[in-house]
DNA sequence: TTATTGCTTTGATTCAGATCAAGCGGGAAA
DNA sequence: TTTCCCGCTTGATCTGAATCAAAGCAATAA
């Protein structure tokens, strides 16, 4: 693991393309060599749990390879995803020892680690880390925004076009590919977990994604991998005005 | 409009009494004084646009008096409401300049206004607001991952007892009550407006209220003001477990 | 090779909430 | 006073998604 694809966060500047690996120049090295100091990996294993909801914890980490999730759930059991990890992002709170959700590891994953307390120190000393901290939650809270949009108000054929848009998008920005022509991805969730994002049973999405290929927008190769026919007229599924939000 | 009454969040410390309106004797005044050269009033009358989804906005603010509500729109007419806006919350993106959602007063509506520009250059000077800054966002996308709980898995009994319960408790919180007992408030909302917060229609609302009054779980005085008969009742209702969530 | 298991699809039926449609009640204007 | 208007309630009906129930399919184990 290089040092260059470890704090991708922390470090990259507003102005760097969204997903890049390297370092950027224009960010000091002080910080890089204290994160070294603190940080260690974790992996997990596809369904293993990362934290539950209540639990202590004493880090903040990013996701290096795999897709984690949030989600809470009712005592009944009713599940809602709240949050969705893709390589890159990070979680955890600095400032507040408990978590309010469960994390869990829908692929393998592994993460890179920081404990709290030093990093909460460094955060305290180098204010750029906290302003970028701080500019990624914003970004958090606009997707989180979108999110409540599509969950009170689309339908259920809507609300599948907007994930697969998503996923699209961000899985052609990990790959520095642009998001004309035809897209192809491998669906990172079951059609469980994909119910679970958007407040449906999975036998809807079942229904809709299949309505979607039908209907040519999508084809299929398999259960998982995804090729996108048409990309805007995906977005147009979606219901979303301009180009479905926020950069992600 | 006293000093110590204005920049409330911006000064608040993490141990002191949620909604105080002193401010904290930790905290140093270089910035109050700072704040208080860049800061100007305005108001809006119940119902005019405070700021355009895509308009640029040249300041940040805190609401004094009134209510404002953060609103998503689809090109159909779809709405979905994406926040809610109280005395002492705090508006605003440093480091954005566009906004994503339309800002409207519900009421009439008194803001605390700082020029966007000044008010980075002190946040970069002084770590401990941008800080402050960084807590509130993330207590912000908390509640906003709640809410997406809500609004992807409640039914509408529930969710009209679980924003029952919200205002109950923010009202409790203003008015530096405790939240046992008996409560009662004003709704500061008509009916569409809390179905745009709940994603429901206002039929639906309408419905739901009366049959939470016919159970017993409230009492009404008119259309708009609430008495709550029981609040563990009401929680249970609203589907929580524990007290409801965070603190708010 | 045949089971087993976990995910997925598809079909039949039900139901919560949306939609369509009156009607109510209180406050402001005439 | 009457009229109008706006926000709210209530009723009748419809419908999209949930629920209940069977199979299908692919990968792994036996």
């Amino acid at each position: 693991m290089s040092l260059h694809e470890v704090p991708i966060l922390l470090h990259r500047c507003g102005d760097c393309p969204i997903r890049h690996r390297a370092v950027c120049a224009r960010c000091d090295t002080d910080e890089l060599s204290t994160l070294e100091q603190i940080k260690y990996y974790r992996s997990y294993q596809a369904g293993q749990t990362v934290i539950w909801s209540g639990d202590k914890m004493d880090f903040v980490a990013s996701v290096v390879t795999g897709i984690a999730t949030l989600t809470q759930t009712m005592e009944d059991g009713r599940r809602q995803m709240v949050g969705l990890l893709l390589p890159s992002d990070f979680v955890g709170r600095p400032g507040r020892q408990t978590v309010a959700y469960d994390v869990t590891a829908t692929t393998d994953l592994l993460m890179c680690c920081f404990r709290r307390k030093p990093f909460e120190e460094m955060m305290h000393r180098t204010p750029h880390v906290g302003q970028r901290l701080l500019e990624m939650t914003l970004d958090e809270l606009d997707a989180a925004r979108e999110w409540m949009l599509l969950l009170g108000r689309k339908t259920a054929r809507e609300k599948i076009a907007s994930l697969l848009a998503i996923i699209a998008r961000r899985d052609a920005a990990l790959k520095l590919r642009d998001s004309k022509g035809p897209m192809t991805f491998d669906l990172p969730l079951t059609r469980e977990e994909m119910a679970d994002y958007l407040g449906l049973t999975l036998e809807t999405v079942s229904r809709q994604v299949s309505a979607l290929k039908r209907d040519g927008v999508i084809s299929l190769e398999g259960k998982r991998h995804v090729i996108v026919n048409d990309f805007a007229r995906l977005l147009e599924e979606a219901g979303d005005d301009s180009d479905g939000g926020l950069p992600v």
